[in-house]
RNA sequence: UCCCCGGUAGCUCAAUCGGUAGAGCACCUGGCUGUUAACCAGGGGGUUGGGGGUUCGAGACCCUCCCGGGGAGCCA
């Protein structure tokens, strides 16, 4: 076969010319002399139109042989036409059969047969190819992509931090135990304190990659396996990060929006709920936030953690993040600052996605006392020997800093618009789910 | 660990008071020279999750086990 090959992405640029296209059968339609088959090669899809009279009978007689996911490359002369999904269309000339597929196990996909999670995820490695799946990884490339030009362009450096640790970084949470020759070491619930030491040589940096909780969550919102990014800056106290965190998820919103208006549209997004993401954020105490569920009607103590209902309600009250800040020092961790004002709450925030997407950002200022940090460790329990690395951020060159995590996938589930974290990365790891 | 919902054709779901298991999609056969989740006509396809019980009779009611889902706790 002659003919440039193309990728769909950039067919509009070739209309006229004779093109090579290789991909996946995505749908078909016969009129009887004249059938179309649906092509996708990843990036777009693609109507081929093939004609009884100007093809070879054997190249004709071929659509039968185009089941769902077949794999083929295609030749054809591309030509505008309002009828084709997309304005651009293939006039199919010759057409190769690479791979065949037989009885593909995810149906047609229409709004009255969906299949089931308990049907899609073990054969996840077939779900992304459908067109919701293949929307939200773009999605989340550009999520991504974003997080890295927002803090290059404001002065971070990227330091990557290690998955295997020898303890707890909050020892709350149950960790992933391995073996590290012999040694007890732990997939890591956050890559923070690490952060801490690196913003103390760099000033700003922020890491990005894996964590993991062995909690025994089922809901909509959990993962064992997920993306956190983490940036932490030294000098910045809460008020600063609370600014830099209102901008960045601004920034992140702005870019998909400009770069993914399609994909966003096969979810039925309603972006609306997205256009006004602009700082500055709606902030509010802890203490306001507690207030607000009492109007509500909730059955709530001050000094109690939200719950996912709660969060939900708070978020309802605002059309879009809300930061809330200082919390009871009692339900944070060890390394938060005590506010100055009110020893009992913490210089921390969180920040709650709307529409009941929940926590997408925790973070706040960090304990920089040495002899604050010390009494820390005794009222918490935690063993000493093995912080003090930690500790020694703060016996040399000490200065306030504060930072924040961001879990990617809720923020992915929530610019997206889908229920469930699990769609929002490509291989999720669920409670005792770990195929494929 | 606990609470709630569910399990009927490959997929999504019906089945009235307990009375012969059905539809759409998928698949197969035929038709159609512009289809848009194509359409039209026909066809095959079921130990109703397993076991036990009640009953003349159970997909449905009872007991029990298994599996799936999402919520609590915990958290991003």
């Amino acid at each position: 076969m002659k003919g440039r090959i193309v990728y769909i992405e950039e067919l509009k640029k070739h209309v006229g010319e004779e093109v090579e296209i290789r991909g996946w059968v995505y749908n078909k339609r016969s009129s009887g002399k004249v059938r179309f088959v649906i092509i996708r090669d990843g990036t777009g899809f693609l109507q081929c139109v093939m004609v009884k009279s100007n093809l070879a009978d054997e190249v004709f007689e071929l659509y039968d042989e185009l089941s769902l996911e077949t794999s083929v490359i295609v030749k054809g002369k591309a030509r505008e036409d309002r009828r084709a999904p997309g304005g651009v269309e293939l006039e199919l000339q010759d057409l190769k059969i690479m791979g065949k597929s037989v009885n593909f196990p995810i149906p047609k996909v229409r709004e009255d047969n969906i299949p089931d999670v308990g049907v899609l995820l073990p054969i996840r490695h077939l779900w992304l190819r459908t067109r919701k799946q293949w929307a939200l990884m773009r999605i989340r490339h550009t999520v991504e992509k974003a997080i890295h030009d927002f803090f290059d362009k404001n002065g971070f450096i990227r330091i990557d931090a290690p998955i295997l640790t020898p303890s707890a970084c909050e020892g709350t949470t149950t960790l992933f135990e391995t073996d590290y020759f012999g040694e007890k070491a732990y997939l890591t619930q956050s890559g923070q304190l690490y952060m801490e030491a690196a913003c103390m040589a760099h000033g700003r940096v922020y890491c990005f990659g894996p964590t993991f909780r062995a909690e025994k969550s089922k809901t909509r919102r959990h993962l064992m396996e997920f993306w956190m990014v983490e940036p932490e800056i030294a000098y910045a106290e809460l008020p600063d990060i609370m600014e830099n965190a209102e901008r960045f998820v601004s920034y992140i919103v702005e870019r998909v929006l400009e770069e993914r208006k399609e994909e966003l549209k096969t979810l039925e997004r309603d972006i609306s709920k997205l256009e006004h993401v602009s700082p500055p954020f709606p902030k509010i105490s802890y203490t306001e936030a507690v207030e607000i569920l009492k109007k509500k009607g909730f059955k709530f103590e001050w000094g109690e953690d939200f719950g996912g209902d709660e969060e939900t309600a708070i978020s309802e009250e605002f059309d879009k993040p809300v930061i809330v800040h200082r919390y009871p020092a009692k339900i944070k961790a060890f390394y938060m600052k005590r506010d100055p004002q009110n020893p009992e709450l913490a210089l921390c925030m969180d920040m709650l996605a709307p529409e009941g997407y929940g926590e997408i950002i925790g973070g706040g200022q960090r304990e920089d006392s040495l002899e604050e940090l010390e009494k820390r460790f005794d009222e918490y329990d935690l063993p000493k020997e093995a912080y003090e690395w930690y500790l020694d951020l703060r016996r040399y060159g000490t200065v306030p800093h504060a930072g924040y995590g961001l879990g990617i996938e809720r923020t992915i589930a929530w610019i997206s618009g889908i229920k469930h974290v699990r769609e929002a990365i490509p291989f999720p790891r669920l409670l005792e789910k770990i195929y494929p």
